[in-house]
DNA sequence: GTCTATAATGTGATAGAC
DNA sequence: GTCTATCACATTATAGAC
């Protein structure tokens, strides 16, 4: 059986639903990464909604009104689709690692969650998706580097297992990031409103001193 | 090709890795319950460490040391094995929601958490399965119950969508979950030692009060 | 209670025409 | 850049012997 046939009439038109407005027909030829561009929102779409694991090419190539084979025009793999998705939170991880540098200790975590609350809201819905998919995605691209656990999601608790910390502190610092990532949870929140993202950030930004017990913010 | 064939030799005896000793030989009957028992057991395992998807029924059969057709005799199918394992935290979960009845705010929320943080040391692991499964869990059960949305995770969540609450107070009381949750995640990080229960629990209620940002827990 | 063998289906991925 | 058609493979699940 080809490819769509259980979904698409033999014949029929392409555009389905009428989720968008083309500008000129598929098929000959379309706008430089623009279907590279939908798939990925497709994609991000169905792995917040129901898992990576559980989201097949298939799926994915109905929504966006293509077949699978398309997708492999524009990605190697599945894995690659998911790995361009995650790349933005990757970079930021990685970059807040060298912030934190070798210190330890609340004061240069809550440095790290203030530029981390900052990013959130940027990056919210990818964040989500991490989130929900961090075995999967951990697992994707630690196939990919070799290295047994280069993940800095990983890296954040591996800093939280250094013996010169308490158990109150390893408790604060890593609810404290909970905090933070479930702020960005509720942001996004389907049934009630989004609240301001700025209004979100401050409030994030008090919270996590009341956890971890230090002062008000400076700005 | 047989069941096993690739990973057992064709007349070898059973027991391998010597994971378990026997006291009396496979095959001619087991001990009621018995297998079952470690069938649960090794599918924890693996949900935990990679994810339920990415577990496949091959894969716990062959260590437990079984084929996957004994595996269907003891459950009805892979939904049943990890709906059988998430059942005490469902029914936590459950009778948590009843505890919170109507009453909304973090006043009832704090004896809530209280609550939570007490009957997580019990069930550690099979919250970290649900934590790192949550998705997957929800479909599963959600196409068990008809109904759409009856996982008691959801209905926390739909508790903080009360219009009542100021964006303040909803970030607090998503955290101060958050941070439980987490705590529970902590206590079981590989590579560290795992801490004294009752200490992590006297610290998460002293924690989780700093964030609601009320008086000091009674006990 | 456990086995062998197989069914039924879906998946990620590729080849080659247009 | 997208299509049709197909491949190779893994998966969940079942049937029936022992």
């Amino acid at each position: 059986m080809p490819d769509g046939a259980a979904t698409r009439t033999k014949g029929g038109p392409l555009g389905r639903r009428g989720r968008r407005v083309l500008i000129r027909p598929r098929g000959a030829g379309a706008i430089s990464g623009e279907t590279r561009q939908r798939i990925l929102d497709v994609a991000l779409d169905l792995f917040v909604e129901q898992g990576y694991d559980k989201t097949s090419l298939r799926e994915i190539a109905e929504r966006v009104g293509v077949t699978k084979a398309a997708l492999y025009y524009h990605f190697q793999s599945k894995e690659d689709i998911v790995t361009t998705l995650h790349m933005p939170v990757h970079e930021l991880m990685h970059s807040a690692m060298a912030r934190l540098g070798d210190s330890t200790g609340p004061g240069s975590w809550l440095d790290f969650l203030d530029w981390l609350i900052e990013q959130l809201a940027a990056h919210s819905r990818l964040f989500l998706m991490y989130q929900r998919n961090a075995t999967a995605i951990g697992e994707v691209h630690r196939k990919d580097h070799g290295g047994p656990e280069v993940e800095p999601e990983q890296l954040f608790l591996q800093r939280l297992a250094d013996p010169a910390l308490s158990l109150d502190e390893r408790v604060r610092m890593a609810g404290s990031l909970a905090v933070v990532v479930s702020g960005a949870a509720l942001a996004m929140q389907p049934g009630t409103p989004a609240p301001d993202p700025a209004e979100l950030a401050a409030t994030l930004r008090v919270a996590v001193r009341d956890l971890l017990r230090v002062g008000q913010p400076s700005a």
